[in-house]
DNA sequence: TCAAGTGTAGAGTGAACGCTAGACAGGAAA
DNA sequence: TTTCCTGTCTAGCGTTCACTCTACACTTGA
C-alpha cells in the first residue's frame, strides 16, 4: 500500500470510536463479519470493497474520495471518465499533478464555467 | 469490460498484423506465451497487465494511455495521482467530464501555464 | 458468579486473475 | 513427403482478493 498518509484502518477505528459505535454494530450496518472489520481496523487485512468504503464513509461522515483513496482505491466514477477519455484526461490529471490547491481549485471553476456555458 | 469501442484484443492483432509482426514474436517481445497472447487477441482472456500493456503499446507504436483505457485500466500513475489528491482530482475531473475536446485542451494549458510560472 | 457484551486469533474458502504446457491442424517451402 | 512455419485447442495452475466461521479472552454489570 506504502501509504504515507495515516492507515486506512486505523483511521476508521479512530472515527468509529468518536462516534461509540461498537466494531460489531458497524460490521452489521456495513454488511461484513465483525472478525473482517476488526481486523481491517487494525490493517491486517486491506480495505474492503468500493461500495463497503462507501458505506463506512456515510456512517462516519466522512468523504468518500478521501477515504477510498486512503483505501488504495480509485473511485470507479473517475476511473471510467478517464477509460472514455485516456488521452486528454492524462493529460490534464499529469499538468494539474503538483499544482497548488488554490490553482486546482480555480482549475475546477475554470472548468466548471465551460461546462455551464 | 463493457466498452463501447473496438475490443482490446480485436485491435493489437489488427496492429500486430499490419506490422507484419508474428504472434510467437510478439508474445515473446512482451514476455508471455504464445497461447496466452492467442487468446488475449481473440477477447477471449482479458487484457494482460499495466507493464505488459505498455510493452504492447511501445512494439505497436501507439499511445500506451489509450491502450491501457482499452484495457480496462487506470495508468498507475494517475491512480498515485488520485491517491495523493482525492478531494481536489475527484473535482476537477467530474467537472471536467462531458467537456469539448478543445475545451479540454484548452484546461490542460490553463493547468500548464499555472505550472510553469 | 455468571451472563452479556466487547474485540481478537487462527484457520480456511470460493471466486477471480494472470498466465502456462502440451498437443494439434493447416498452409508454404524444400 | 517431410519439415517448418503459422495460430489455436483443452486443460490446468499458482496467487491474490475479499471475505467467513468457530472459538476464545477480557471487561463490565447484576
Amino acid at each position: 500500500m506504502t501509504s504515507g498518509r495515516e492507515k486506512f484502518g486505523a483511521f476508521i477505528r479512530r472515527e468509529r470510536e468518536a462516534r461509540e459505535i461498537g466494531l460489531r454494530e458497524m460490521a452489521k450496518k456495513i454488511g461484513v463479519s465483525p472478525t473482517y472489520m476488526s481486523k481491517v481496523e487494525r490493517d491486517e487485512f486491506t480495505p474492503p470493497t468500493e461500495d463497503k468504503v462507501r458505506s463506512i464513509a456515510q456512517i462516519l461522515e466522512c468523504d468518500p474520495d478521501e477515504l477510498l483513496a486512503m483505501a488504495g482505491r480509485v473511485p470507479s466514477d473517475l476511473a471510467d471518465i478517464i477509460k472514455r477519455h485516456p488521452v486528454e484526461m492524462s493529460a490534464l490529471l499529469r499538468t494539474a499533478n503538483g499544482l497548488s490547491a488554490e490553482d486546482l481549485a480555480r482549475l475546477s471553476r475554470e472548468a466548471g464555467k465551460a461546462k455551464g456555458k
